[in-house]
DNA sequence: GCGATTTTCTGACCTTAGTCAGAGAATCTG
DNA sequence: CAGATTCTCTGACTAAGGTCAGAAAATCGC
């Protein structure tokens, strides 16, 4: 079977058994809907949120409010600063019900680990955890973006601060370059920008590879290599051959990805403070 | 977050990855129930089975049939040997639908792939698998049965005749334990068993474990081990608390598992041909 | 050969999970 | 302050996915 036929595969296998997990902890006693809104609802959210958030429709959205404030399990009223808008809240009797189906969730859970060993149940959730990371690496959207657009600045702001953070004599944000020079990849995980990079021209056939940045909500999950690859790819594209970068001795992890990604360490080529070490890739 | 936390956690982002991934193959074009059915039917297929496998209400299987029948997917004919029972095939049209389906259930998890290493892919490949593994482990049942039943002379027969196949010398299988001296567990995974495992007395709380079978369908997910807990434990209710067996040189697996299980190797207690290794655990 | 059983089908009914078009109230913009 | 916009709600409608009670035909058991 190849790879396509396994993933295929494993997905009805697992659906199947989810499937059965869910029907028995919902217990027929409140519908897949009316729980998940409970479930968002939790200390209380706008209706506004509470749309954007489950990607209902507003008629059937309020419905399904209806229907629960109906049944005394929420409250729902218009905001003070905007009487448009209404903010919805469990009452004590939501609350127990909300308690109730987690319990009940934890309980079918829990009856299907119960089998196995604590270093089953540790593999088990090891092995989850790889998959869903590399299902997440999978999903991030790598687009190109202006460096001088919002979003992007945004990005480089939050590298910097990172940066400052991380080295111990600081990082001054004057550094970054200004606007006009890269050609920038944003990495977007469920709308969310996670992650940068950029080159810029440093001579005829030589790029570099500057500003690789990686939110922490996505490390771990091979996304530096991911961007890192795909910049390479741009400036090669743009008849770059040679890729050249400098990193800070403190970004430990950045350097054994250059090294791992087949970068040769060369004599640091700029006076940056923060290009304490530099690599190459390719030929001039 | 501990273990049953982290499972909820990944069944929730698995199945919403899922759902968007069936909803694009699907594509609008047919619903669920549907496209199910016409891969149930596949090569063909008793309308009775179809009920059984997809676990549908006669009235919809009919309806649902109906529908596929006029848009000339299918073809329903009675079966000649028993003209109340009727079979569903797939007509051309019926078999190129399916074939659609199925591609385009492909490419969905082909793109979802596509931005993967290979190493990446194969290390999704083999999460997914450990997790199938473990969850399968999970879900057997390990049930009593009394050893005269018809079910589990039939595990025993198996039993006997795998151990024919695998041991140069075969094995006879007179020597199978007779009925009324044995406790005897079946281990049930879907309503099918996949492996048994046996004590009797020895002595006053000494007792043996004979017959511990793992069917070919269930090796390799930790079974051989549960079976061997279990019936530890079962021994240990009964008073016993020294165990015994006697075990094939050819069969290695059985003789790692005895080793990693704490039991430490003895000269042989009986005579037996096929007891050519023996262990013994805890302190009579 | 006759009553019991099995299998499938039809009709009537239901819930869930929506979609779509506006109405009405509140707020924002020029 | 008038018109545009935002937010929520109601009414009318739909499809999917079912349940339940029987009817009709075929077969089984005696």
């Amino acid at each position: 079977m190849d790879q396509v036929e396994l993933v295929r595969d494993f997905n009805r296998y697992y659906t199947r058994r989810i499937g059965v997990l869910t029907d028995r902890y919902l217990g027929q006693r409140r519908s897949l809907g009316e729980a998940r809104l409970l479930f968002e609802i939790g200390a209380g959210a706008e209706v506004r949120e509470l749309r954007a958030r489950l990607g209902l429709d507003s008629g059937y959205l309020s419905r399904l409010l209806r229907s629960l404030e109906a049944e005394g399990l929420i409250r729902v009223d218009p905001q003070p600063d905007d009487r448009r808008l209404r903010v919805a809240e469990l009452t004590d009797a939501g609350a127990q019900e909300l308690d109730d189906l987690d319990a009940r969730s934890r309980e079918a859970v829990d009856a299907l680990l119960r089998p196995l060993t604590v270093v089953q149940r540790e593999r088990l959730v090891a092995a989850q955890d790889q998959v869903r990371r590399l299902l997440r690496l999978a999903a991030v959207d790598i687009q190109r973006v202006d460096d001088a657009s919002g979003i992007a600045r945004a990005c480089l702001r939050t590298y910097a601060d990172e940066l400052a953070d991380r080295f111990p004599e600081g990082y001054d944000a004057a550094t970054l370059t200004p606007p006009g020079q890269l050609a920038l990849l944003v990495a977007w995980d469920e709308g969310e920008a996670v992650g940068c990079v950029a080159w810029r021209r440093l001579g005829p056939k030589v790029a570099e590879v500057r500003h690789l940045w990686v939110g922490v909500r996505a490390r771990g999950i091979g996304l530096g290599r991911r961007l890192l690859q795909e910049i390479e790819a741009d400036a090669a594209a743009h008849g770059f051959t040679m890729i050249r970068l400098g990193t800070h001795r403190a970004l430990t992890e950045a350097i054994a990805l250059y090294r791992s990604s087949g970068y040769r360490e060369i004599e640091p080529y700029d006076d940056s403070p923060y290009n304490q070490v530099a690599f190459e890739k390719g030929a001039a």
